[in-house]
DNA sequence: GTCTATAACCGGATAGAC
DNA sequence: GTCTATCCGGTTATAGAC
């Protein structure tokens, strides 16, 4: 593998530093790997010794995203007990850390739509960001006073990165200025998603809610 | 314009018709500018003289699935008035159109997400395919029997064509023979979103509906 | 207005020498 | 680990024919 001296580690870090600076100057298309290459003063095809495509720099990004998210809410989190109040501390989380990014993230979500793209965060590429992501609702749930149902409890994690999703595909086409609408739409959505998930254990609801479940049980066992 | 003359819509549509022939063989990325010019035998400036880009292309593929689509449906929502079958005809419809495109369509989600991408869903470039898509929602809503408060109807159909384009990002990481999973994925959400329509009215669920509504319509209004 | 032919540019990716 | 040279395909440009 590449980057395991610490010359080559050292290679990889300029490089990556060097890209995601071209990132949040130019975004993804303006920001050619013959650029990366010359701005950190290495060759073209060293580039691509330390990542394998273009795409696998948007990985690491990823990653990066991933674990300044998790530092960046933990003392919050540490703090808070009521479940809209802690969903928004990590969702505020990621967009902040993105804000710099906007352009660039735009043209990122297409590879993540797309299956056989290493980026879908859907793909087995991206098995352990995912887990990760998803860990940390977990943590978001487990800290907080609300009551869930057992049965819900499993699956909710899932869902909720699923929603944190795509709040970030909103901010993707959200150009008001500070991403106010952003904002404004985690502040309702978050009030929502709770107010739902209490309303999960009233009576009336129980046929829903199993048949939802029910559906989720399904579709998990034989995905590609 | 180009392809305004008789030949030049015959010219236009040959070339169509054999990208989207490749592109059912071959998907997005194996077919080449070149080989559609070269299939279709006409030079490889022709090819480009009516489809600006290759992305183009895809935007007619797009208007294809779109008027397909409600020609499919047409008989038998003339049959139906219950709001799930309904939802169900024109869901199962779009995915049996495209479903001899489904690599092709992995690759083309990419681009979908991206808002400065001609081929966004979401973006102008696209407003004229939407509309018709949403359109079609609106007569799935009109023709059925179930009652949808006056607040909710005009939100509808716009949020049915979301739901539809879940199904459509579902189907496309669906790899199950005959695409088994997405059916089954179909007949338990339409369940549960006509469940959940006619569950709208109901007094409980009202301050929900409400913030839920108060959501969209602040969303609406200075979307870029 | 339609179309051909051809050359060129650009950027992602790879091969193979050092 | 790093470099140079090269390929490949999307895209553009040009010049001219019908």
């Amino acid at each position: 593998m590449a980057g395991r001296t610490r010359k080559g580690e050292q290679t990889r870090r300029l490089i990556l530093e060097t890209a995601l600076e071209l990132f949040r100057e130019r975004g993804y298309d303006e920001t050619t790997m013959r650029l990366i290459a010359e701005r950190a003063d290495v060759a073209l095809g060293n580039a691509y010794y330390y990542f394998r495509s273009k795409e696998h720099l948007v990985q690491a990004f990823y990653a990066r995203v991933n674990e300044e998210q998790r530092t960046v809410s933990a003392p919050e989190l540490a703090r808070k007990t009521d479940l809209q109040a802690r969903l928004s501390v990590v969702v505020r989380a990621v967009i902040e850390i993105m804000a710099p990014y906007h352009r660039f993230a735009g043209s990122l979500f297409r590879s993540a739509a797309d299956p056989r793209s290493p980026l879908s965060p859907f793909g087995p590429e991206s098995a352990e960001s995912r887990r990760r992501g998803i860990a940390l609702f977990v943590d978001v749930l487990d800290g907080s006073t609300t009551r869930v149902p057992d049965d819900l409890r499993a699956e909710l994690p899932g869902l909720l990165w699923l929603y944190q999703m795509g709040v970030i595909l909103f901010w993707i086409h959200d150009n008001s200025p500070g991403h106010r609408r952003t904002d404004r739409l985690i502040d309702l959505t978050t009030e929502i998603v709770a107010h739902v998930i209490s309303l999960a254990s009233i009576p009336i609801l129980r046929p829903l809610r199993r048949r939802t479940l029910q559906l989720l049980a399904e579709l998990r066992g034989d995905e590609p």
